[in-house]
RNA sequence: GGCCCUAUCGUCUAACGGUUUAGGACGCAGCCCUCUCAAGGCUGAAAUACGGGUUCGAUUCCCGUUAGGGCUACCA
C-alpha cells in the first residue's frame, strides 16, 4: 500500500529474543526493511522481551549480528538510539503500567484476581464440555470496594481487557482485505501480568503508537489477535496503524515452518556457506515477486521493486533446492577477487589451513571450478586434487577407465611429458596426442586415464586445465603414483 | 470443538473477466555441445481442488463443499 503522503513511513521488526533468528523472521524483517527503504522511511528493531521465562542469554546480540550479516540495517534500535527509545520492552515497564491504569479508569480494563489454578480449572471444564475455552469474566464486575481491599491486601492480580460483549471489530489488512470478527468470540485478554510485565497485546499497541509506527507488517499468526489490538488502540484513543499480515513460511508438509523438519535458523544457513545475497533473495521471493520474470535480485533491486500489493496471501514452502540454485547464481556473479577472499576464509578453517597456496594458483582453481560449484566450500570438496594428491581412486571410474594396457600407455606419456619445457595447456595436449597416435589408441582413452590418475575422480574441468594447474612435476609424480597403485 | 486465513504444475509463482493452446523459475527427463562433470542452448512431462451461481465470456467475482494452515496462555 502506498502510504499517505502526510504520514512518514515507520515500520518495525519486533522479535522476541528466544535464541536465534528464524528464516521466517528474516523474511518479516526484510519485508519491513524493503518497505521502509522503498518509501524513504525508517525501519526499527524493537526487542520484545516481556516473557521473563523465555529469556535466552546472548540472544539479542545474536539477533543483531545475524541481521547485520544479512545486510538488513535498522535506523533505530537498541544500539542505534533514536527519539523513541528505549527499544527494549523490559525497559518500558512503567509505560505499560500507566496505560493499563488509564484503561482501567476508562472502564476498558479491569483487575482480575483469579488464580492460575482457577483458570486452569475452568479451561478444563470447558474442554470436556467441548465449549470454546475462554475466561469466564469472573472479575469483570467486581465491586469497587472489593477490588480496592484486595489490592490493599497485596493480593496477586493481573489486568484484563474489557472486551465489548457484542458488536464486531473489523480492520483493513493490506494483504487480506477487510477482516471482521465478532466480539463475542474475543477473550478478556490479560494485558498486564502479575509480575508487572505486559503481555504482547498491550506492549505492541503501546509501543507501536508511541514509536509512531505507520505500518505493522508481521506474520499471519498475529491475524487472529489483531482485533484485540484494534480495540486497544481505540480504547486508548489512538488511530491504529495500517496492518499487513504476511503469509506463513511452510515445511514441505505445509505446516508452519519449524525446526524438526530442517534448518530454520539463519545462522545455520550462514554456517553452511549460503551467501547472504542468496538467502535474502530467496526469502524475498517467498510470497512476493517483482511482477516480471526476474529471479535474481540484489538487496538494492529489491528495495527498488518492493511493494506490499505484490505480496501473496497463501503460505510458501521453503524449498531448499531453489535456494541452492540462487546460491550458485549469486556466487557466479561475484568477481574472482571476492571469491578468492571467501575461499581463503574457508581454507583457513579447513584441513589445508597450513598449506601454502598463492593467490595466482587459487585464482586458477577458481576459474576452473566456477561453473561447477554452488558453494565456496565446494571448490575444495569437489576438487580436492587441487589441494593434495589423490588419496584413492574412484572404483567405478577405475573399472570404466583403467584397462590392462593403461599402465604402459601412461608410462609412455610420462616420457613424453618429461621432455616438455614449461608446458602450457597446448603442449600437454600435443604431447598426449602424440602418445595416443604412437600407441594407436584414441585420445579419449588416455585423457580419461590421466584424469583418473591425477585427480582420483572421473569428473572435473578440462584435463589440460588440470594438468597446467598442477604443473609438470606434480603431474608426472601423480601419474607415476597411479601406475604404482593401479597396475 | 470455536474463530480466522488460504487454495494455479512436485515447489516458488505470473495472469489484476476476454490478447491463454494458462507464462516463467527451481527440480525432473531427453537432445545438442563435448575428453569427463558442469556451464550453455534446445525440447519435453507437469497445474487453475470440487460443485453451484453472476456474466455474452471466468484461473480471475459471489456462495457452498472439501482440503490445508493459523490462532484459541499471566508465550510471543
Amino acid at each position: 500500500m502506498t502510504p499517505s503522503t502526510s504520514q512518514p513511513v515507520r515500520v518495525r521488526f519486533a522479535p522476541s529474543p528466544t535464541g536465534y533468528l528464524h528464516v521466517g523472521g528474516l523474511r518479516t524483517a526484510l519485508y519491513n526493511y524493503l518497505f521502509a527503504k522503498h518509501h524513504n522511511g525508517k525501519f526499527l528493531l524493537r526487542i520484545e522481551d516481556t516473557d521473563q521465562s523465555r529469556k535466552v542469554e546472548g540472544a539479542v546480540e545474536n539477533l543483531i549480528s545475524t541481521l547485520g550479516w544479512a545486510g538488513i540495517q535498522y535506523d533505530e534500535g537498541i544500539d542505534r538510539p533514536g527519539a523513541f527509545g528505549p527499544y527494549v520492552q523490559s525497559e518500558r515497564l512503567d509505560l505499560y503500567r500507566r496505560h493499563a491504569e488509564q484503561l482501567i479508569e476508562r472502564g476498558k480494563a479491569y483487575y482480575c484476581f483469579c488464580s492460575p489454578e482457577r483458570l486452569e480449572e475452568i479451561r478444563k471444564r470447558q474442554m470436556t464440555a467441548k465449549l470454546p475455552t475462554s475466561y469466564d469474566r469472573h472479575c469483570r464486575n467486581l465491586p469497587k470496594a472489593q477490588v480496592e481491599s484486595l489490592l490493599a491486601k497485596g493480593e496477586s492480580h493481573v489486568v484484563r481487557m474489557k472486551v465489548p460483549l457484542e458488536g464486531e471489530v473489523s480492520f483493513d489488512d493490506v494483504i487480506r482485505g477487510t477482516v471482521t470478527i465478532g466480539c463475542e468470540v474475543l477473550d478478556d485478554q490479560v494485558l498486564l501480568k502479575s509480575d508487572g510485565f505486559p503481555t504482547y497485546h498491550l506492549a505492541v499497541v503501546v509501543d507501536d503508537h508511541l514509536m509512531k509506527i505507520s505500518h505493522v507488517i508481521r506474520g499471519e499468526e498475529w491475524l487472529p489477535s489483531t482485533p484485540k489490538h484494534v480495540l486497544l488502540f481505540r480504547a486508548l484513543g489512538w488511530e491504529p496503524p495500517v496492518f499487513a499480515h504476511l503469509p506463513l513460511l511452510l515445511n514441505p508438509d505445509k505446516s508452519k515452518l519449524s525446526k524438526r523438519q530442517g534448518d530454520v535458523a539463519v545462522e545455520e544457513y550462514r554456517a553452511k556457506g549460503y551467501l547472504r545475497e542468496a538467502l535474502v533473495n530467496f526469502v524475498a521471493l517467498l510470497g512476493w515477486n517483482p511482477g516480471d520474470e526476474r529471479e535474481i535480485l540484489s538487496l538494492d533491486e529489491l528495495v527498488g521493486e518492493f511493494s506490499l500489493e505484490r505480496v501473496g496471501k497463501s503460505g510458501a514452502v521453503f524449498n531448499v533446492e531453489k535456494l541452492n540454485w540462487l546460491n550458485f547464481e549469486h556466487l557466479r556473479r561475484k568477481s574472482d577477487k571476492e571469491v578468492l577472499s571467501m575461499l581463503r576464509d574457508y581454507l583457513s578453517t579447513s584441513e589445508f589451513s597450513s598449506t601454502h597456496l598463492d593467490d595466482a594458483y587459487l585464482l586458477k582453481v577458481i576459474s576452473a571450478m566456477r561453473d561447477r560449484v554452488s558453494f565456496v566450500r565446494e571448490f575444495v570438496e569437489n576438487s580436492p586434487y587441487f589441494f593434495r594428491p589423490p588419496r584413492g581412486y574412484d572404483p567405478t571410474v577405475v573399472k570404466k577407465r583403467w584397462k590392462p594396457e593403461t599402465s604402459e600407455l601412461l608410462s609412455r606419456l610420462i616420457g613424453e611429458f618429461s621432455r616438455l619445457e614449461n608446458p602450457g595447456k597446448e603442449e600437454y595436449e600435443a604431447a598426449l596426442h602424440r602418445t595416443a597416435e604412437a600407441s594407436q589408441v584414441g585420445n579419449g582413452q588416455l585423457i580419461h586415464a590421466v584424469r583418473l590418475a591425477v585427480s582420483g575422480m572421473g569428473a572435473g574441468p578440462g584435463l589440460y586445465d588440470i594438468l597446467f594447474l598442477l604443473g609438470r612435476e606434480e603431474t608426472i609424480r601423480r601419474i607415476a603414483m597411479a601406475i604404482e597403485k593401479l597396475k
